[in-house]
DNA sequence: TAGATTAGTTGAATATATCAACTAACGGAA
DNA sequence: TTCCGTTAGTTGATATATTCAACTAATCTA
């Protein structure tokens, strides 16, 4: 069934990755905020704004961890909070500036630790790969 | 730069996979392994046997954190540890038949998660895809 | 307007990760 | 051979993260 086989390819990929980042994180996590933080900025660079419980929705996370995630971040300073207007339940998050710049920190130190992963492929299928994720 | 185009479009597949995965673990982790638990499993599928120090350099985590993995996970029935005939310090490991019946089972739930990612591929370019990522 | 639902937070218990200290075994040089 | 530095792995203590349930406050619905 070529679906396990392109699962166990993807797999190994991502495991690869997974282990460069996590060993390289001292270097480029200069704020700390771990892999979990990691996945809430860019997430929410992706975004551009985001409910907590959208975030909530997007990492499949419990909310209270995704509540002191956000606390975290933002005690850091790189999330602002801001009241919804419509509904007062809600919370709206954005990246400030210093948070903008971490995310991209982070997709830097992703493409580096990429980069390596990828060296056995041409430029060619490198663009084609791209061309391919990019439809996802 | 192309090079951080194909890095943010990694970056989301990785956490769109991420956050399938959490989200079913509760029902497709029937063993209870854990995250960095299936790492353990699925590397150890990709290298028939090895030494515990390989798996700290292959997912570049403390020793101590792999020390006690490997006990929770030969605890569990999944993993055979055995003494090491040329060196009596290292310990090789080895996938149990329930070891490897899970790790089945992991690879199928990667395998579900990742289906519906890649669904807006046609068979061919799943194809395609297929082979670039087997050359890594 | 009461009752049910949703968004988010908090507390407490548990599980994971980290860092340093440790034992045992190996390898090489005098 | 014996000493010494290094490597493999384990353990203890601590810090951090995750989970689950209980809770408040706001919204929706009948």
């Amino acid at each position: 069934m070529s679906d396990t086989e392109i699962a166990k390819y993807t797999d190994r990929l991502m495991r690869r990755v997974h282990a460069a980042l996590h060993g390289q994180a001292h270097v480029f996590d200069t704020q700390k905020v771990g892999p979990i933080g990691g996945m809430v900025l860019l997430t929410l660079a992706d975004a551009e704004t985001l409910k907590i419980n959208d975030l909530v929705k997007r990492l499949a996370r419990d909310k209270s961890q995704v509540t002191r995630l956000v606390q975290a971040l933002e005690t850091k300073g790189l999330i602002q909070r801001t009241n919804d207007e419509d509904d007062a339940r809600v919370v709206r998050l954005a990246l400030t500036p210093l948070g903008e710049t971490t995310v991209v920190e982070l997709q830097q130190a992703f493409a580096d630790a990429l980069r390596e992963i990828l060296s056995p492929l041409s430029a060619q299928e490198q663009a084609t790969l791209q061309d391919l994720l990019s439809r996802l």
